[in-house]
Order: structure tokens, then sequence, then C-alpha cells
DNA sequence: GAAATATGATTGTATATACAATCATCTGGA
DNA sequence: TCCAGATGATTGTATATACAATCATATTTC
């Protein structure tokens, strides 16, 4: 048996040990359990997130709304969208025309209602993956991660 | 004060709790840390994720890396390809002409070699806002949640 | 051995994600 | 007041992700 290589025992560390791997396999993993439970609803996790986001911040700007869910701002542009036209959030007119900020409409508070069953279930069998105390964890962690 | 709504309701539960939600910011801000981490070497996260598997996995086909990594066989496919353009990994002949078997190159093991003081910077890091124990959470979140 | 089925990968389409660049508006200082 | 810098959002570009459909090859069945 040869000698493992330099590049063999970078590869074995990352293999065994990285994070990034993990947490993204893990958030693939679970994405998937959700985006199956809400698929006969016509939206995704993604979505979910950004439509309980914006009902319980009433009034957030779309910075405020990407920093809370460590969005890009970018990407919080695109999303919110493909949601508006869906007709599920709308804009409001504010006295800083740069910024309207975002409200959630009659038709996405519905569709909130709707999915409430099947989400339950995807988080019932999500959390059974993590196990006590999944959810301090990821917690935790994000804060932890979010820079002051 | 009004009573809370239905859909106040949800969206209270779904903000206060959701593992999707909280799985996937996490992700994203350790994908984060580490994309920055691995810029200035030309490659992404997710390709270094895949470069190592192949690695440790010599000769394995992109059924059995994709299902590794809990990716879809389509997006493996898409990411195998960049990858093959950059010249990291390469494919090898085989018997069954369907598949093709993936090995890593000379370039893409000096690669691995020059990212590793990085890419142990950000797992520390990344360490640091999990806490102890917090790869095995991780490997037993996952495990469970992988399909027998 | 040919047809039916199974298996492995890629392609079509759509959303998600982020960085860099740009556009729009506001605000403070001269 | 006007302009320079600050702030907020969108657009350009690229990769990541997944489901459905398709393509290619292998295996099974008759």
């Amino acid at each position: 048996m040869p000698v493992p290589s330099k590049a063999d025992r970078v590869a074995r560390e990352i293999a065994d040990s990285c994070i990034a791997m993990r947490c993204r396999r893990l958030s693939r993993q679970i994405t998937r359990l959700y985006d199956e439970a809400m698929r006969e609803h016509g939206i995704k996790t993604s979505q979910v997130n950004i439509l309980v986001a914006v009902a319980r911040r009433k009034g957030a700007r779309p910075r405020d709304l990407a920093e809370a869910l460590q969005l890009d701002v970018s990407t919080f542009s695109r999303n919110a969208r493909l949601m508006r036209e869906c007709g599920w959030i709308e804009e409001i007119e504010e006295a800083d025309a740069r910024s309207r900020p975002l409200k959630i409409t009659a038709k996405g508070s519905a569709l909130l209602v709707s999915i409430a069953a099947d989400w339950k279930r995807a988080q019932r069998q999500a959390d059974r993956w993590l196990g006590p105390g999944g959810i301090e964890f990821l917690d935790t962690a994000s804060t932890r991660a979010t820079k002051p």
C-alpha cells in the first residue's frame, strides 16, 4: 500500500470533518422534505420563509427582511418579485421613495392557513431527524454566525 | 389590540420554530464563510465538496457520488461538467458505456493541497459557531434523513 | 435474438443564491 | 441650492439546485 500523498491527506481531513459539506447536505435533505410537503400548495420552502417573515414584520423593508433571513439583498429582490407576481405579498407606498416596505396580502394569508397542516407534518419529521435541542442548536450557531 | 387571526398564528408558529428556515439560513452563512476563504483559489465550496468526494472514492460513478452528497444526479451532472472543464477531475473509460467513473487529476490534487490552510481557517471559525458536538449533530441528522 | 424493461446520465425548465455594477433617491455640507 | 457621498434596490452574470423528460446503454424475458 503506497504512502498517502499530501492531497490524499487533505481530502481525507475535509471528507471526514467538513462542516460546510455536512450543513449543506442536511440543508438539501430538509429542503426536499419541506418542498415535497408544500408541492401541492404551489409554494417552495424558500418562499414560505419569506412569506412568514413578511407576515411577522409588518411594513419591514427588503433590507431588513434580507438581514433577518441572512439573504443577500439581490437574492431577496428576485425572490420577492416572484412572490409579488403570485399575489402573496405587495408593496406599500412610503415617504422614502428608494424603498417600498412589504406586507402580506389576503391571498398570502389564506395560503399560510392552507399550508399549516402540511408544514407541521414536515416539521415533525425534521424534528425527529434533528433530535432534542435541534432548533436551539441551529439558532445558537446562526446567532454566532451573524455579524454584529 | 385585535385578536390574532389564524394566519397570524400560523406565521408566528413557523417563524418561531421552522427547522427548514433555520437550517437553510445557517447553510447560507456557513457557505459564505467557506466561499470567502476559497475565493482566492478560484473554487467554490460546493466544488470543494465534490472534489474531495471524487478524491476519496476513487473510480466512483456519478450516481454514487450524488448519493453520498445527497445531490440530485442532474445537479451533480452539471456541477461535474464545470469541474471537468476546469481540469480538476476527469472521466475513466469503463465496460458499462452508460457511465464513466470519475477521478481527480494532478491539477485537482494540487488545488486540494493549496486550499488546505484556508479551508482549515474557515473550518475553525465554523466549529466555533457550532460549538462542541456540532459535527456529530449534523452527521446524525443527515444519516437519519437519508432514505434507506 | 428481438422486444420490453431497467439503469445511468444529460437536457429542458424553473427557482435560489451571491458578488459586482448600476440605478434611484436621500441627506449633509459648502 | 447644488453637489458629493450615503443609502436602498435592481440588474448583469455565474453557479447551485431539483423535477420532469429524454437519451443511451444494458439486462431481462419470451
